[in-house]
DNA sequence: CAGTAAAATATTTGATCATATTATTGAAAA
DNA sequence: TTTTCAATAATATGATCAAATATTTTACTG
């Protein structure tokens, strides 16, 4: 299988390729990848494959086990702490810094997102979940302007993605976090510091639940 | 087999070269890298260089600018502000977290490389004010046990480094930031919440004098 | 002739690949 | 069980490609 849009370096559309799989959860925590099953698989030469999971390792998400294992990080509960406590340092200001900037256009196209998000809660779909919550909160942040915060952001994001996905396959989207509505209320009225607050209580509510995951069992038999 | 043949990737070691390099100043920012040139000048494979340059990349150490120019990133006003916020919204509690878990030996560690700091001041030894000022904060966190807060206040320091150096070659050593003594002694007490206010006014400090630096003329080459 | 714009050429530089090397793992044999 | 050996996977190198930049040459205008 080879890969197109020969726009971008070859390195840059792996890089992308393997952080999709990530974020939509067809690679789960603890599962571990081998450079050379990415060049086959992929079709590529080994040098961008290497380059690509390199950058991904500087990002979080990958990272060594044992001497030849790449593998996606588990997060265990000291680690969950961590995320948090930077999720809602960096994200709740980036949410401040893009409401002062958002335009009604904008609002509107947030609120799309968040109707295909909740029609995804309605019918089961996790993977439609993940990917329109994970829009939302990029498509919002993406305003701020803040182009080193929303790097920080997205590590975080790699971090956590790959968790919040096992919750969800676990416990359906019943109880998922959606502080959207009233986030986008407050859009409405340029209020900047309690859309940070709502986007802070949407991140308490998503970490809360891995937290609950985590005390039930552990993410994932490995090997 | 020896135990300890601490034979590290050839990447790895051209890695910590190059971060050592922009840390301690001989890279300024703006100043332009070529792979080829790094592969001539430390005598290794295109491979391993490509691979360190990428992730140095995704820490924020290097950028690419134009279509084919990888360079030190210039911090602007604006950039600087982003840092400046990350910074102190996570160092500080990394030193919160490492007060408590700080030893008597610990803290005698930390106040030696305090001494080597203020002697650096003294005799206006930029490079080595640099060297211990890094070095303080970075063992101080390292007692944190903190991954994840870690890595991104080590990318931060990445992207704050080379214009610190730029700012001290202008201005000399002296106004330099320095509450660590303060600290120090809240260490002492076992007063992690005044150590976190220190090093809060210790980053305020020294990027203050950046922003002054900055307001003055751009970034120039030094020496 | 002088000066500038355009074209052609050379050089630099990043990107990619095929291949060789090294180290670890796991299985087979002693 | 221990040793040996093959398979596997990461690591590293240099050659080659393509794109962008710098340099030189050429051509045209005033």
């Amino acid at each position: 299988m080879n890969i197109s849009a020969n726009n971008l370096p070859t390195h840059e559309l792996v890089y992308r390729r393997i952080r999709e799989l990530i974020l939509s959860g067809e690679l789960a925590p603890g599962q571990s990848v081998t450079i050379h099953g990415l060049v086959s698989e992929l079709g590529v030469g080994v040098t961008p494959v290497r380059e690509a999971i390199r950058r991904l390792m500087a990002e979080g998400a990958l990272e060594f086990r044992g001497n030849r294992r790449i593998c996606l990080p588990i997060l265990s509960s000291d680690l969950l702490d961590e995320v948090s406590f930077a999720r809602k340092s960096i994200e709740p200001h980036l949410a401040y810094l893009a409401t002062k900037r958002l335009q009604n256009k904008d609002i509107d196209q947030l609120y799309q997102i968040d109707e295909a998000l909740n029609g995804a809660i309605a019918s089961g779909d996790v993977r439609g979940y993940l990917q329109h919550n994970g829009q939302f909160h990029e498509t919002l942040y993406a305003h701020s302007d803040a182009r080193i915060l929303m790097a920080i952001s997205k590590s975080l994001w790699l971090r956590v993605g790959p968790s919040l996905r096992v919750v969800c396959g676990r416990f359906g989207t019943a109880n998922l976090p959606d502080k959207h509505s009233e986030a986008l209320a407050a859009m409405r009225e340029g209020d900047a510091q309690g859309v940070a607050d709502s986007i802070e209580a949407d991140i308490e509510q998503g970490h809360e639940a891995i937290r609950r995951s985590l005390s039930i069992g552990n993410t994932r038999d490995v090997d």
